[in-house]
DNA sequence: TCTTAGCACTCCTTTCTTCTGAGTGCTAAC
DNA sequence: GTTAGCACTCAGAAGAAAGGAGTGCTAAGA
């Protein structure tokens, strides 16, 4: 059987109609549409070999058709209409990125509802370090008796402070020789890289604030090895409830469940490679308590190293065309807001102002 | 009416039966109680009085009794027996905090997750800075051309950094003048003492580099004024669809949006100068949205000016005694924690491991 | 005076039945 | 190749009946 113009042009109103309504279509309802020029029996026809083909399923005899995942993913590949976000749209987008991006640290979580905001779905964050992320250079702050601060500037550019307090005495240039031997020795070194034989080497060069060293290497290595930001952040899960799918509680509870417990944990790995928007249909999906939802998930660029991810969950019957393009956008967006060399971006005091005073 | 011993008694049956079994109590259940020593039409004729003073609610006729919240709120105050916790679950909170809270930056969230957990229902934490928290000092370190690290130490002990980047090339001197210029003029300044007038001592003074100053100072600001951590964490969210009451998904996906909305942000201020663990009975409550549950909160010390405050959501039909009792041990026990002098927690590699190394 | 057995009554919940109508597949005519 | 017509299917709504948990009240017993 072959798949004709006719067909794929019924296939896509059904989908359509579907992703509006959230009841399954009828040849009557396709027939009506305006710009079907066939009757419902030819439609029918149609559909009974659509459904042949797998594109479509009917949930019991007297029902209308329900796209299949089979049906969707031919629907996102190929029939869906590109959709395009309305100026208001790319504008309260926009205005939601400037306004919140301004803490690094919170980016992850905030970029996350803001996405879930976008697209009225639960979303998730994330932001990950790569494995060649190193350490730049490491500074100690004596910040009174037995009180470090230690700052810790990586590859990445991302910098990490921990305060050490340590019952210990020790002179500015013990402080100094340790962080000579310190930047001597680890800096340049991928999380794969550490070792004892570095510890060792760390603590002979070390001097008399040595048993500093233990703590900072510690410190640092767990850092390198988690990715940076808060792992994976989700948001907006309440949004899923608003979906007629999941009306019944214990299918949204076991979704819900499964985003709290990082179900999709492997997923940028499963993306790493693929470029711009990736669209899991259903039993596609990473997880197997997602094979009736679907996710829809992007990449975006932090610049030096890092990466961000973003993406929502939802139905498999979600708005496809909309929701990759709001997506898309945003993460578009992000990656021109990072892409510019970091703008003092607070609101700075004009010297006026300061003469003002 | 008068509230006598034996009413109590009855009240409280009712309650645990109710909190255990989520639906009506009848009189036949109970007076089937191993210690109620009295007939079903003894305890009907209670129970009709208790409804008439108000302690509980008929759903209908035919149906047993519900506490109402006045109920609940006698319960709590007055009849629940302590719940004792088991020496496992003292055990697995302590392991839970334990492995848990090494970074401190991320702590609310764990202790959001963790409280979720031990308490089967959705959580909520939040750390938060008093007013009264100022600088103690402040760093840059230059890290290379045009790229500066902000390092700044409060009050409380908290570091906080950031990477400036800005066109300009200073001399290491001109570093030391600046900070000089910031640790005279803005160490010890709360959030309400800046002012133009802070801005315009610091720029005189501070030399070549002056042009960071401003940057400095907004980001410090900033800093004071927002609460510390993510503010308010919540989660566990899908723990509420567990319970009975939140079958229904209009009612849950009212709660959790609104939790979502931060329709608790008031809580803090409302708790401020209350004592140990508090418990908000339904229509007692900060949030419209949340008048059909219940919210129990207590707080906990982080030390020098920071209190975390820990809480769970629940219908008003919640296990009070053992909630209560989980929450308060989670509080006392990251008191503790934060009491102690940090210890360096990590697993420190003992001297030995390295000579074998 | 307090307690309890007994009983009529209420009304929610469950189960069964019937009915309705949307949608189908097939056939035959255009 | 397309379409009108029609018998057929079946989920869901609506209605009716049965079941049963629980009540309030009364009157008898301790």
């Amino acid at each position: 059987m072959e798949l004709t113009e006719r067909k794929k042009k019924v296939l896509r109103s059904i989908v359509d109609l579907y992703i509006h309504n959230a009841e399954p279509v009828g040849s009557k309802a396709v027939a009506e549409l305006p710009d079907m020029n066939y009757s419902s029996a030819t439609i029918r026809n149609e559909m009974a070999e659509l459904t042949a083909m797998g594109y479509l399923e009917q949930p019991h005899t007297s029902a209308g058709r329900v796209p299949s995942a089979a049906g969707y993913r031919l629907y996102v590949d190929e029939l869906m209409s590109d959709y395009r976000l309305s100026l208001d749209e790319t504008r309260s987008i926009n205005t939601a990125i400037e306004e919140k991006v301004q803490q690094v640290d919170k980016l992850v979580e905030k970029v996350a509802r803001m996405v879930s905001q976008a697209t009225s779905l639960p979303a998730i964050s994330m932001a990950s370090r790569q494995a060649s992320v190193s350490v730049k250079r490491f500074d100690l702050i004596q910040a009174g008796q037995g009180s470090f601060i230690l700052v810790v500037m990586l590859s990445d550019d991302e910098v990490v402070n921990k305060l050490i307090k340590l019952p210990l005495d020790v002179a500015e240039e013990d402080v100094k020789q340790l962080m000579t031997a310190l930047n001597a020795a680890a800096v340049g070194l991928t999380a794969a890289e550490y070792s004892q034989r570095l510890m060792e080497r760390v603590m002979a060069a070390a001097g008399p604030a040595a048993s500093l060293a233990p703590v900072i290497l510690e410190f640092t290595l767990q850092t390198l090895r988690r990715p940076s930001g808060a792992g994976m952040v989700v948001a907006g899960q309440h949004r899923l409830l608003e979906q007629p799918e999941y009306r019944d509680v214990d299918k949204a509870q076991r979704v819900l469940t499964s985003l709290d417990e990082e179900a999709l944990s492997n997923l940028p790995a499963l993306i790493q490679n693929e470029n711009g928007t990736q669209v899991l249909v259903g039993p596609e999906n990473v997880a197997r308590e997602l094979k009736d939802t679907s996710v829809v998930v992007t990449k975006f660029d932090i610049g030096d190293g890092m990466q961000g991810m973003i993406g929502v969950v939802g139905p498999t019957r979600m708005d496809y065309a909309k929701v990759t393009a709001r997506l898309s956008y945003f993460a578009e967006s992000l990656s021109k807001l990072f892409s510019k060399p970091e703008q003092p971006q607070l609101p700075q005091p004009p010297k006026e102002e300061i003469k003002e005073a």
